[in-house]
DNA sequence: CCATTATTGAACGAAGACGTTCAATTGAAC
DNA sequence: GTTCAATTGAACGTCTTCGTTCAATAATGG
């Protein structure tokens, strides 16, 4: 392939500007939203002229395309389950519980599944892109863990896929919705949250009343 | 008091004119959001002229606080947790969760949460408005009916807002997500997490293991 | 050095939006 | 009918924005 070697005469693209837009895209339309940003300001926020935006990216639209691709690649390399392989059962799905928690509240990714969410009215493939790099691989991750659990007898779950939705809802609780409209973290709700989680999946689920199996490292 | 006899002289204002206008700018900004929206258009489609918006309003900020009030309004008026006195636990919970459902997945409340989730970014004060018009009253009042219930001595249930936290959040699953980022809602998908939620609540909670007490009518 | 591409700065045109001003008209109450 | 406030239509000023155009300059390969 000639894709590999881009032999192509005359001066090459800057690719640190390329970011640097995209860095102050991202920045500008997550913040103050699509309608309400505007391409100069991001331009001389990159310290890059709006021809050069205009020649890499072609449209606002693309730009917030792009921007959001970005962020949605991010979210498929940071999202996983932690493998945690030890320790008792409760110990595993608390584990899991606080690194969803965890990964869905922090400010960054509140603050873009807000501008996500509201710009899919205008253009529902947003949207889209970001359930399936998110939600829908972390669903499916955590299903399958539970299936792996279902499997070496901890637990008796016919429909995985409904008992990690399950678990989830639960830990996340109204935290997830009171940070979407602006209401302040309660960590020791957040822990409770987690806690009660845990015990009501246990009660359903767990093969061992006790809930206490160990995994083998 | 004078308020009651707003005998002043002139012309009344025309009250049809303000809901028309509230009419028109709600249509407005929660579909196309707040900056992509302009006041021009709004004054069109409530056929009435620009200056009587800003007489009577005086901002477009003050416009959109406006009809997110009215909406708030029309929120407060019409949630309310089902009073289902009859029927077995199962059933009674049954009918809340499809309530609930039901509710807050209506496209209307979708696509006005969704505006009002991109808007607290820049106003925090709307998304603490319409939390405690919405989930909060609807929290409060779910969590008294669990404490009937433990009082009754159907459940044992130590933290019935929590309790409440859990059963709304596994009702919902990723259903709730799913909507706000624009895909298709699945009826059977809800109706599975609704019984999956009822079964695991009774699991966890219930005093009788089949979940088959009655509550007088 | 030359060809070629990337980048810049500045300017432009068209469009739209906010918010204001003003004279003219309407409608109710007295 | 007079009075007074509400409403209108149109115009205005100012500002911002998108997207384009163009000549000038920078950086690389040959």
């Amino acid at each position: 392939m000639s894709s590999n070697e881009p032999k192509r005469t005359g001066r090459p693209a800057d690719e640190a500007k390329r970011e640097a837009i995209l860095a102050a895209a991202a920045a500008s339309f997550f913040e103050h939203g699509f309608a309400a940003s505007s391409i100069e300001q991001i331009a001389a926020d990159a310290g890059v002229s709006k021809v050069t935006i205009y020649n890499r990216f072609g449209d606002k639209r693309a730009l917030f395309a792009a921007a959001v691709e970005v962020e949605c690649e991010q979210i498929r390399g940071s999202l996983q389950v932690p493998e945690v392989a030890s320790g008792s059962l409760r110990d595993r799905l608390t584990a899991v519980g606080e690194a969803m928690v965890a990964f869905t509240s922090r400010p960054k990714m509140v603050q873009f599944e807000r501008r996500i969410a509201a710009e899919t009215e205008h253009d529902p493939a947003v949207g889209a892109a970001f359930l399936e790099a998110g939600p829908h691989r972390m669903k499916e991750s955590f299903a399958a863990l539970i299936a792996a659990m279902h499997e070496a007898g901890e637990v008796d779950v016919a429909d995985p896929a409904l008992a990690a939705e399950q678990f989830a809802g639960m830990c996340k609780g109204m935290g997830d919705l009171e940070r979407r409209f602006g209401a302040p973290a309660d960590p020791q709700r957040n822990r409770e949250r987690i806690a009660g989680a845990v015990e009501v999946f246990c009660r359903a689920y767990a093969r061992d009343p006790a809930c206490e199996t160990e995994a083998g490292s």
